[in-house]
DNA sequence: CCTTGCGCTACAGAAATCGTAGCACTACAA
DNA sequence: TTGTAGTGCTACGATTTCTGTAGCGCAAGG
């Protein structure tokens, strides 16, 4: 890990009225749900979250990353990205889907 | 509600290995958390769940519903779009986002 | 018939995403 | 000092996805 500054984001994310309409335009983004993922288990530098999520270009991960940190779900550590403290509420609410998805393919 | 037959969606969601990758890929398109999320009170036909989620394209729509039916997420009845029996738990876990999403707002 | 409402397709333009190259920086070694 | 290797991340044209609008085919009612 070396450098660790962002700059902000360019791109709106649509400043909906209801809350969890704002949460659902992030979270349908590409990436932004895979990232979220692969964060579980601790922080992870840039190159090394790439690698997990199967080699997004940088520039989709770089503009996802942006706008989980300002939205204060992800922040930028000296050992890499991780979640926030409300970041880290959210996952423990979407592990679960790890239990459902399984038992949903058996099915097939 | 008049018609009630699906042709097969023709864009691959691409089949990844893990089941849980494979949901996340569904679930990160444009309108699709939106749309299990609108189902929740019940039922609702193309037109209906089209003017709740903000009056996305048909086309789009349309698409979404399409692979969340292939995947048996969501079901059409002749009542309109429905979860499946999996679709139901799957958004059973996804309510509590609502509270935790009103929480987070409140810290802006 | 004629209108109304339905589910949904068609298609061109706009926007998001991809793929690849590579910059700026740090750390460490030759 | 010069090099190599690894990092975070930007740039940018090609590709894919999404949008916006028009409208088809059908069913039900008047």
């Amino acid at each position: 890990m070396t450098k660790s500054v962002r700059t902000k984001t360019k791109t709106k994310v649509k400043a909906t009225k209801r809350p969890v309409m704002a949460l659902l335009e992030l979270l349908e983004r590409r990436w932004a749900l895979r990232v979220l993922w692969e964060l579980r288990d601790g922080p992870l530098g840039f190159r090394a979250l790439q690698a997990r999520c199967g080699d997004p270009p940088p520039s989709s991960l770089s503009q996802r990353l942006g706008e989980l940190t300002d939205g204060r779900i992800l922040e930028l550590a000296p050992e890499g990205y991780r979640y926030s403290r409300e970041g880290a509420e959210l996952v423990e609410l979407l592990l679960p889907l790890n239990d459902w998805a399984n038992r949903w393919r058996k099915r097939s």
